[in-house]
DNA sequence: GTTATAGTGAAACGAGCGGTACAGAACATT
DNA sequence: AATGTTCTGTACCGCTCGTTTCACTATAAC
């Protein structure tokens, strides 16, 4: 009963997501959420109850839309070199084809790690918990190999994940280069098939 | 001629790059730096400009007093795996020996990576300077073990040392876990004396 | 002691912020 | 068609931001 809403609730979040990618919760600001969604903060406030409510749909929306279909090769059963392998050369790819003057935006929940979550406990347990599911996805497709030092295994390549996310705001080509050194990680610690 | 500066400028600076460290650039403001100087704005405004003048001011004394005595070891001619063991266990020391309520800081120009430096050219120069220098650093002092994979190595290096910086903000931790996986790494590659 | 110069403090500036009030528009139900 | 409910656009709220103004104070030079 009543009106409807006008707009699709799932392409205004991804808007929306994609302004906070970019821009950083607090750099984000209402009016630029208005013009990249297109939708007027009166309708907003009324769907999200408040910037960080809509804030909070983006992430569950990055989580679902970005990170965990780049995790799932790396989580399924029998996962091994050929999903790390695929893990770390997607993510370069989608580093490198990047144009230039493109904004580049890295990881929306890295570029939250010095941000949000240094003073809101609610977005530090958010980061935390993707860090824990990235190197939970690591152990996993390393368990496949030999089982030699897999804790350092998996912080090494955690580590070069991160900070690849980290530099792709600074120098794209350092943070594609520190995936092709996952990559060579992986070859070297497992045999080739 | 006239009346003469009643603040030391250098611990006024050091007092603002705290603020900045802690709060970041955008989230440090003027009351913020006014209370932690204990310096009025007017004068903060006389001496260096403006607030982006004083976090220049701010930035320039991290790299003095902060960046460079931990790479000095690094740096030195005839530099290798002492210097290496040195350089992680004194950086886990300093990211384990916050007390957990304390500000979690990590480094000031990761910080900036996700922040400022996206968006502003100036501070991403600064920031990707920071890492040149570092991972220089590091070559030289891989330089004294086996010339075996030594891109790789630096980068891997490279990357525990800004991934630690990243997390020490998120879990501190794993934060010293990470350092404690780069001394393992160095020892590995270079054999005992 | 007078004067010119420079640092300091209080107050206020305009701009932009997140959030809200309210009237009107659009629909489901009756 | 009438009614009740929900969504939307405008216009505005109080607040905080970085910055500026200006009167006042303190000092160096003469």
């Amino acid at each position: 009963m009543g009106r409807l809403q006008t707009f699709d609730s799932t392409t205004v979040v991804q808007s929306a997501r994609d302004v906070f990618w970019d821009l950083g919760y607090d750099g984000a600001s209402l009016a630029d959420l208005e013009a990249a969604t297109g939708v007027n903060r009166s309708s907003l406030y009324h769907a999200f109850g408040s910037k960080r409510g809509l804030f909070d749909a983006a992430v569950a929306d990055y989580r679902d839309t970005v990170i965990s279909p780049r995790l799932r090769g790396l989580q399924a059963d029998g996962a091994g070199r050929r999903e790390l392998l695929a893990y770390f050369d997607e993510l370069r790819e989608a580093v490198a084809a990047l144009p230039l003057d493109s904004p580049r935006r890295g990881c929306l929940l890295v570029n939250c790690a010095t941000g949000l979550a240094t003073h809101d406990e609610p977005a530090r347990e958010v980061v935390e918990a993707y860090r824990t599911e990235l190197a939970a996805a690591l152990r996993n497709a390393l368990a496949g190999g030999p089982a030699e030092n897999t804790d350092e295994r998996v912080r090494t390549l955690a580590s070069l994940s991160m900070s690849a996310m980290l530099l792709a705001r600074v120098n794209a080509a350092e943070s594609a280069a520190l995936l092709s050194t996952a990559a060579d990680q992986v070859r070297a610690w497992f045999p080739a098939p």
